[in-house]
DNA sequence: GCCCAACGGCTGCCTCAGCAACTATAGCGA
DNA sequence: TCGCTATAGTTGCTGAGGCAGCCGTTGGGC
């Protein structure tokens, strides 16, 4: 038992979930400081990153990972918070976008870059451009096996394979 | 604004979460089919691998991702499902050790194949010999530099650096 | 044009987990 | 020895999020 336990398979999961925790604590801790939680981060990451800021709530669950009741329930924290706003689709009287709101747009600005230099500081600054060039294409290669459909909703946009985004 | 969100340490942190994502969701699906969840292997296979298969409740919480109200809560339900016992410590009427009951060991030896061969399957087998130890040398760095005080509690135990373990 | 299955979103109910408050015990200092 | 502070564990309360069920809308088949 214990030797089964000590097999190098788990030893690599467990060093990957670990950096996985430690870089989870990190963002939540800068997300924290701009009054964001690591879902409303990026649900204002996927809808700022779709055409015209907005996206139908179905899509919107689709690119995360709540469910549409999920993510009913976020859009309505952050609407009240003034972040979001909910626009009545004209062409199918069932579904409504949420749109980020020029607050939203602004509370977004105002965290990103720190986002990116935590991102710099503990993972991709790292390592050596070439070390995070062959982790990244590894990262890849078992993303492409173990494909959790990425890259989902957003109808009309993003054709390409995108790597899609954000964290958490 | 989308420029910054298109950013290469976006996309970076992005691939590194959807295998996360995608290796949880795997792993959730066959811990189900034995009624665990990810905590309950995760308490079970850190108790099993903790001299005498037991940890005080404090340790167990610095240990995993939850804390000692959570760890109460899980030990209950475990408890109550005939996994795990509590036992009074000799030494200090406060503390109390959860141990893994002959039920729970059992479930973990039907459970803990399954478990490596899934990451086999997703993960450490995507990748040729020296591509995954080059992934889990970069990956170590990034642990190593972010930290989140890896091997706490176990007491006497493990005065090593180890990777520690599992999943979650 | 009518009907019905499928879909989009929301709500009720449940589980899980964290925080803060509480109890009991330990252990230290005077 | 007495007391005071720190610690171990549990519990009440709260918020998050999933599932299942609901309602309104849509669109295809006839």
């Amino acid at each position: 038992m214990k030797n089964e336990l000590d097999d190098p398979r788990i030893t690599a999961i467990g060093l990957f979930y670990e950096v996985h925790a430690g870089l989870t604590a990190r963002f939540a801790a800068q997300f924290e400081e701009h009054g964001l939680s690591a879902v409303e981060f990026e649900v204002l990451t996927r809808l700022a990153r779709s055409p015209n800021n907005q996206l139908r709530m179905t899509d919107l669950a689709a690119q995360t990972s709540l469910s549409t009741s999920g993510v009913t329930r976020v859009v309505d924290r952050m609407e009240r918070d003034g972040l979001l706003a909910r626009r009545a689709c004209a062409t199918d009287r069932r579904s409504s976008f949420a749109v980020v709101t020029a607050a939203g747009m602004q509370r977004l600005k105002e965290v990103l870059p720190g986002h990116l230099r935590i991102i710099e500081e503990w993972f991709t600054g790292q390592l050596d451009p070439e070390s995070l060039a062959t982790l990244l294409d590894a990262l890849r290669r078992i993303r492409d096996a173990v494909h959790p459909c990425a890259t989902a909703g957003s109808s009309t946009a993003t054709p390409t394979d995108d790597e899609v985004s954000t964290s958490a």
